[in-house]
RNA sequence: GGAGAGGUGGCAGAGUGGUUGAAUGCGCCGGUCUCGAAAACCGGUAUUGCCUUCGGGUAAUCGAGGGUUCGAAUCCCUCCCUCUCCGCCA
C-alpha cells in the first residue's frame, strides 16, 4: 500500500507510476474521496469533543440529581425533572448529528480503501519503461566453461538436445498421465530418481541459505487467512491465482487461501508487529509447497514441468530498515546468492532487468533470473529444439509498500524513535520441479543418462549420475 | 465432535456504568548516588487519524462488528480467536 499522505503531496508521482506500470487507477477519485472523508471526520470530531465535555461536566450532575429525586417532594421532583430534561437535550442532539456523519463516512470508506489498495508502487526512476516481458533488458549472462547457450547444443555436446519430458520418461522420473488422472491438467507425479532429485535440489538450496548465508530457517503455514494475502500485496489483484478454501460456507470459521509462495508466510509472520531496529535485518528462508491456479494461462506451457499447479520452492526474504540504499544493497546481495547457487550447479543463466510494465503492483524494481533450458524454444532445422532462457527466479525490491500493508514496523534511531514501516525484499532461491528442466536438459548425456552436479551428490546417496 | 475458561499497554496482570488511555509489577529510557557498576530512590515510557502559529490541540482504539445509555474496557447481541479437559487422529 502506498502512503496516502504522500499521494496527497505528490499525486503526479503516483499517476506517472501507474501509467508506467500500465495500471489503470483513478487518482483524482481517491483525492476527492479522501478530502471529503477528512472534512466529515473533522466535523464529527468537533461534535465528539463537545459530547465528551458534556459527559464529563453534566453527566455527574445528572447522576446526583437522579439520586436526589428519589427522596425529594413533588415540587422539588418537578424542578429536577425539568433540569434533567434540559441536560439531556444537548447530548441527544449531538449524538444524532454524529451518527449522521458516521453514516456518510461509512459510505465513502469502502470505495476509498479499495482504491488505495489498488494504487501500485511507483517504479524506481532507473527501471526501464516498457509494456511487458518483451521490453525487459538483459543485464548479464553466465555459463560454465564448455557449455555456451549462444552456440547450438549439438555443436557443443555432439548430440541433439532432448527435452526434459523425453529424459524424464526414459529414466522414469515423472508420471504425467497419473498426475492428470488424479488432479487434472498441470499435475504430475515425481517418481524414483525424479523425486530424489527434487528433494536433493530443494534441500541443497535450503542448506545453502542457512549454512552459507546465515538465513533463519522457517516452516510456516501455506494455508492462510485473507489478511495475509492482502497484507503481502497478492490480493486483491491476484485473487484469481489463489485456491480458496471456503470454510465459512460450512457455517463456522473463516475462509482460507493456499499460498502461491513462501513469501506470504515469511512476511506475514510479523504482521502487526513493531520490531526493534537492532533485531534487523531479519533474514528468513523457507521451503514450502506453492499452489497456483494459473488462471488466464490456459493453453500456455501445458506440457511438462514448466507451469504446474503445485510445486515446492525455497524462498528468501529480507526485512530491513527503511532506507533506500540498504534495500538496494540487499537486492543485489540476494541476487548474488542465487547466482552463486546456479553457478555451483553449473546451470547457464541470465539476469533480466524487468521493465515497468512487468513489475506488478508491489515492486519498485524487479530482476528476473532465467536459466537456459535446451529443450525449450522453437524447433531448429534438425528437428530438435533450439533452447531458450526461461524464468526460474524473481527478485523483488518493495521498499515499505508491503510492510505498510502488513502494518509491520520498525522502531529505533533510524526512525527517530517512532515506528515506521520496514522495507522488504524477496527472491526465489530455487523452485522445483521447474529447476529440474534445466538440470536434466543441461546435464544430459548422449547415452540418455544425466550427470548429477557435484553439490547434489551428497543428497543423492553419493551417486554422480541418474540412469 | 462434547464440556468449560478466557481475549486489556513490550510482557505479566487489576479493573462490572462517570476525569480509566487505563492501577500495580516487570522490562525499557533518563536522573540522583558511585572511581565505575549493582542495589536503592526519583522521573519518564502505547498506537493511529485529523488540525497545528510545531508549543501542542483533538478524536479513535481494552479480539472484531453491532446495540443499550447523556456517558461503555465495564451491560446486551453476533462473529472470530486462544487455552484446558474428554473423544478421535498423522
Amino acid at each position: 500500500m502506498i502512503d496516502l499522505k504522500q499521494l496527497r503531496d505528490e499525486p503526479d508521482r503516483y499517476r506517472e507510476g501507474a501509467r508506467k506500470k500500465g495500471v489503470d487507477v483513478d487518482i483524482d477519485r481517491i483525492l476527492s474521496l479522501d478530502e471529503r472523508r477528512r472534512a466529515l471526520m473533522t466535523e464529527q470530531e468537533t461534535l465528539r469533543a463537545e459530547q465528551n465535555k458534556l459527559a464529563k461536566e453534566a453527566g455527574p450532575r445528572m447522576g446526583r440529581l437522579s439520586g436526589e429525586r428519589k427522596g425529594a417532594d413533588a415540587e422539588r421532583q418537578a424542578a429536577i425533572d425539568a433540569e434533567l430534561h434540559e441536560l439531556r437535550a444537548r447530548p441527544a442532539a449531538l449524538k444524532d448529528s454524529i451518527q449522521i456523519l458516521e453514516k456518510e463516512i461509512l459510505a465513502i470508506s469502502p470505495e476509498l480503501d479499495a482504491l488505495l489498495l489498488s494504487v501500485p508502487q511507483p517504479p524506481d526512476a532507473d527501471v526501464p519503461v516498457g509494456k511487458g516481458a518483451e521490453d525487459n533488458v538483459q543485464i548479464r549472462t553466465w555459463h560454465a566453461d564448455g557449455f555456451d547457450p549462444a552456440k547450438p547444443f549439438k555443436a557443443q555436446r555432439g548430440f541433439p538436445a532432448r527435452t526434459h519430458m523425453e529424459i524424464a520418461k526414459r529414466l522414469g522420473l515423472v508420471d504425467f498421465e497419473r498426475g492428470v488422472k488424479m488432479a487434472g491438467s498441470r499435475s504430475y507425479v515425481l517418481t524414483g530418481d525424479g523425486m530424489r532429485l527434487h528433494q536433493a535440489v530443494l534441500r541443497y538450496a535450503f542448506d545453502f541459505m542457512v549454512e552459507r548465508n546465515g538465513f533463519t530457517p522457517v516452516s510456516a503455514p501455506v494455508v492462510v487467512r485473507e489478511e495475509c494475502m492482502v497484507g503481502t500485496g497478492f490480493f486483491p489483484a491476484g485473487r484469481d491465482q489463489a485456491y480458496h478454501i471456503e470454510e465459512s460456507k460450512r457455517g463456522s470459521g473463516h475462509d482460507l487461501f493456499l499460498t502461491g509462495t513462501g513469501e506470504v508466510a515469511l512476511m506475514a509472520l510479523h504482521q502487526d508487529e513493531i520490531i526493534d531496529e537492532d533485531r534487523l535485518p531479519l533474514r528468513y528462508t523457507t521451503v514450502s509447497t506453492c499452489f497456483r491456479r494459473e488462471a488466464g494461462a490456459a493453453g500456455k506451457d501445458t506440457a511438462g514441468l514448466y507451469r504446474v499447479h503445485q510445486f515446492d520452492k525455497v524462498e528468501q526474504v529480507v526485512i530491513c530498515r527503511p532506507d533506500e540504499q540498504e534495500s538496494r544493497r540487499w537486492h543485489a546481495t540476494m541476487i548474488g546468492y542465487v547466482e552463486a547457487l546456479l553457478q555451483s550447479l553449473r546451470l547457464p543463466y541470465r539476469l533480466l532487468q524487468c521493465c515497468t510494465g512487468d513489475l506488478g503492483v508491489k515492486n519498485a524494481d524487479m530482476v528476473d533470473i532465467e536459466c537456459w533450458m535446451p529443450g525449450r524454444g522453437d524447433e531448429g532445422p534438425d528437428g530438435s529444439p533450439t533452447g531458450a532462457y526461461s524464468e526460474t527466479h524473481s527478485a523483488s525490491r518493495l521498499y515499505d509498500f508491503q510492510c505498510r500493508r502488513l502494518n509491520l514496523r520498525v522502531r529505533g534511531e533510524s526512525t527517530g524513535g517512532k515506528p515506521a514501516p520496514a522495507h522488504s525484499l524477496n527472491n526465489t532461491v530455487l523452485a522445483s520441479p521447474r529447476i529440474l528442466i534445466p538440470l536434466l536438459e543441461v546435464h544430459q548425456n548422449e547415452d540418455g543418462s544425466v550427470t548429477i552436479p557435484e553439490p547434489l551428490r551428497p543428497y543423492m546417496g553419493g551417486r554422480d549420475r541418474v540412469g
